[in-house]
DNA sequence: GTCTATAGGTGGATAGAC
DNA sequence: GTCTATCCACCTATAGAC
């Protein structure tokens, strides 16, 4: 959790490969690449992370702790479902303000290349963001604050291959600008305001 | 254009290329991969491709190529916009169908990591989608079939970057119908009905 | 146009000293 | 925990015979 903290090789290391695989895919980096930046030596890497799928295996559940965080603290500070979904799209947008894709999006491109416990772990993931999701929207429902037709998981699922696509066209355009025209139409389209979050005062 | 030709060898390798982008990415295959499957040495892929970065290059364009000349086909058979969309998600479907994820689509993940000269294919390719959309969007609502509030151009590319990410997610489970949910979902939202093409008589 | 042979580099990973 | 040294497989690319 620190960064700065030089004792923590191995957070620095997770740090550095996270970056890495989000930039130039899982396929697209080295260890020679993590050496450098961490600053030690490709060998040394082993003593940490013995191979490169255990590596992308701790990588993303590193990822999908800090998300589920992530989303609990949302559901910590709003009450209010549309708040709550205005919130989750700002997680993804902050992600791509440092030219990143989302790591698990990511590695659904590469899908069939990766090793079955980085396989098991992406879908994991987005099994996590289809539960809260579906949850999140199935309360705006009822609260008659958000509208839809279909189920909650089939417009949960819709957001968020929505949202990944829209993360993963706008890096070709270096335009997070683009990320966030679609993601205001997607809540949009469920009854959710752009504007800033509705306050009860 | 024809893959049992055994003279024409460097369509052949395109379409062996093409195939292992779309399933593995442009980081994720090898020279030695192409050779196997086409049947030649990796040294007789230089004669036709000089470098890999020249394959990709032309891999690109071939496939914006025959993209384009489907969308005329879309455009010759249809004169409905409802009828022209359906059939726009049917070329999705039907590249998903062999598991493959869209050259651009996956090109777009890699895509700091890919030389100069197929960042601009790539983009290329969303124009050109863009400007085909935005056209059959402005047709459908002029004639108050198809029903949304933002700019056509804005709804272009929601299209293009839900169906990319509807694609980059479905491959993960293998799941053809995600796909095809999603692609509902947001045609009904522009008032397009997911039943059969409408007939006129 | 395709081959054999090979160059020159980088990939992940290991052994063993410190 | 980190290092040096090294292995071997693989990478893209080239030279030159056929």
């Amino acid at each position: 959790m620190d960064t700065a903290n030089p004792g923590n090789t191995a957070q620095q290391i997770l740090n550095a490969a996270e970056r890495l695989v989000q930039m130039h895919g899982f396929n697209g980096f080295s260890y020679a690449d993590i050496a450098q930046e961490v600053g030690i030596t490709k060998a040394s890497l082993h003593y940490h992370f013995s191979t490169k799928a255990e590596l992308g295996r701790s990588l993303i559940a590193r990822y999908q702790d800090n998300f589920c965080a992530a989303l609990a603290a949302i559901d910590a500070e709003d009450a209010d479902a549309a708040d709550k979904l205005r919130d989750y799209v700002r997680l993804y947008a902050k992600v791509l303000r440092d030219k990143r894709m989302c790591l698990c999006g990511m590695l659904a491109a590469e899908f069939i290349t990766l090793p079955q416990p980085m396989k098991a772990g992406v879908k994991k993931f987005f099994d996590a963001n289809e539960h809260w999701l579906s949850q999140t929207l199935e309360q705006g429902r009822k609260a008659k604050q958000l509208h839809f037709a279909a189920s909650a998981t089939d417009v949960a699922r819709t957001l968020i291959d929505s949202l990944e696509g829209a993360m993963l066209v706008a890096r070709s355009y270096g335009s997070a600008a683009r990320f966030l025209a679609t993601a205001d139409w997607l809540l949009a389209e469920l009854g959710v305001g752009t504007a800033a979050k509705t306050r009860r005062a």
